[in-house]
DNA sequence: CTTATAAATGATATCGGTTACATTAATATA
DNA sequence: TATATTAATGTAACCGATATCATTTATAAG
């Protein structure tokens, strides 16, 4: 591989002019700048990019610490991410936390050993907490999908108040009047958004709240599954699941046929996410359509954005929703009020 | 962030010495190795990795090219990888594909410009061909899961044809004579292995191989519906269909059952993967379970052993392979013979 | 107590670019 | 034509760690 010395003998030059041939051409003469081109094709010249790397103190590295990889959602959120940063000549580093604080701590820790400019977080906790609170510095980072609530770094998310109270409003309107969640992990800000929303809507329509109704999940197919079962075990079993995904929502159905009941007959089920599974299960799942791409590119650009010092103040973006209405919620069972 | 030097200074030694202390111990006194980890310990000294880098020539990155990031299977793929580059203290440039040739290429650069040191292909296409021939060298890659038939790199592969052999006998014992297809990609050597463990199967039952059951998919739940409905729209439609994933087998259950038919109990199917959701489907998928992590760490080893010359010629590891049997094959339907 | 040998340490070139500063060439102004 | 101003190019320091080679210090042998 020929290297920027290579280049500038060939062109006659020094190696200063070669290196603003290729990256100010204005302050180069169009004769020289010719010539210097010329030279880089004829050796098939590619600046050293660890070289250029290590000058800059960039590294065009971005970490993510994404909970699953292998989760449906943030796969599709990844991709969104990955195609973003290649545009703009970025790579990714791609963490499976496992949501374990310390191995995002250990992840993040790249951000300060000159292995990465910033980082994206898709799970409500800052990786920086301690590092921030002994370097005293602020480090460069997006949180996006689960979001922190108070906390100074851009931000990309769903108004999950909303998407949830609009599901719920669904349920509500097809009769519904038990309408069981099965949440996300207790501690998320995104599961508490969730249940809000559903409260509101509840409340809207003066239907009681339940709590035995709230069963917390993991966001797993098993956990969908187990939770729906537990759900129709109860005295007075609810006519429709709202779940906080849509693995736990096929999950739940699973658990529904198995007991002998229908969906939507006597057991209505909703989802979260839309994945390419929903439009796929027995019956084709009502959900919560999010643009898991969109989060992902939003994410890196702001990132970038930020690094670049073109952000003001940490700003907040809120992506759309959109109630897609399939097979597996219908009127609630006759006499279930 | 501190560097060498002001470790060097506040330990009261050369900056080689430093260097020795944290690189090759046993070339440093006892004494000097504690002023200058107690030094480095005061400072929180960390070296800049793009510095080693580029000193070294080693970016300890690993290009993987995969054709859909977002799809199940390699969703664990990558999982498995990522761990494997983590513990060795690689990074993964995640490249979203397509099975785009021109898009291969253009992220297979990336090993020649320094920014990776070699490259993991999940697709049986040689991303190097191009710059190969024109440089005369050979890069280091690895190929896993769809693999080249004949490729001088470590490949990591499932026996293809085995697999596909045991999940068609299994079908033959259950009584089906009538044994649909739904294929891959036409071109890849992935497709034609388990074709061939098919028609294995088939000749070894003594049953003719028709043609018309054979039906092309791209992997994906939408062309395993329009598949199925296809192929029950035959004037001998089949008994049982063998997906090649089970993203197609999903989708090929939703497309019988809408045809007004029942699953086994009509047309038994069968998957290939063994992602989460097979055993969440309606009924629970009869599959093969691949070790997709698996696949994705042995693959980062291999490379990283081809990198570090640890590599004699370019061996072949096969994986092994489990025919899981639930509820989504059953005896063929009397009088199907 | 020398001298030979090994162990420990230091000074410095090096990797391949970028950039501040110095210098030279070209153009404009008086 | 002489001088001021701008444009174009060159020189060399620099980023931070590593590794070679030289030098000093410690240990062993005679």
């Amino acid at each position: 591989m020929s290297n920027i010395r290579d280049v500038a003998q060939l062109a006659g030059v020094s190696v200063a002019t070669v290196s603003r041939a290729l990256q100010q051409p204005d302050l180069v003469s169009l004769k020289t700048r010719t010539k210097v081109l010329s030279a880089v094709k004829q050796l098939g010249y590619k600046p050293n990019l660890m070289a250029v790397r290590f000058r800059s103190g960039k590294t065009r590295n971005l970490v993510v610490l994404v909970p699953t990889v292998a989760n449906v959602f943030f796969a599709r959120v990844i991709s969104g991410m990955q195609q973003a940063a290649h545009d703009k000549g970025y790579s990714l580093l791609l963490c499976n936390t496992l949501a374990d604080e310390a191995m995002e701590q250990s992840y993040a820790r790249m951000v300060h050993t000159s292995q990465a400019d910033g980082l994206i977080q898709l799970r409500a906790h800052n990786p920086f907490a301690q590092l921030e609170m002994k370097t005293g510095s602020v480090l460069p980072m997006v949180n996006a999908c689960e979001v922190l609530d108070r906390i100074a770094c851009p931000t990309v998310l769903l108004d999950n108040r909303s998407a949830a109270c609009a599901m719920t409003e669904h349920l509500l309107q097809l009769g519904h009047k038990r309408i069981a969640m099965i949440k996300g992990p207790a501690r998320s800000p995104l599961t508490r958004d969730r249940v809000a929303g559903y409260r509101d809507a509840l409340d809207a329509a003066g239907v009681e709240f339940d709590e035995s109704l709230l069963y917390p999940g993991d966001f797993t197919l098993q956990s969908g599954h187990k939770a729906a079962s537990e759900l129709l075990a109860l005295a007075k079993p609810p006519t429709a699941i709202f779940c906080e995904n849509d693995e736990m929502a096929i999950g739940a159905i699973q658990g529904i046929k198995q007991a002998g009941l229908s969906v939507p007959g006597d057991v209505s089920v909703a989802g979260f996410d839309d994945i390419s599974f929903a439009a796929f299960s027995d019956p084709p799942l009502t959900t919560i359509a999010q643009p898991a791409e969109e989060f992902g590119s939003t994410a890196v650009s702001l990132l970038i954005d930020l690094l670049d010092g073109r952000l003001g103040k940490a700003p907040k973006v809120i992506l759309p929703f959109d109630l897609i209405q399939r097979d597996s919620t219908g009127p609630a069972p006759a006499g279930s009020g």
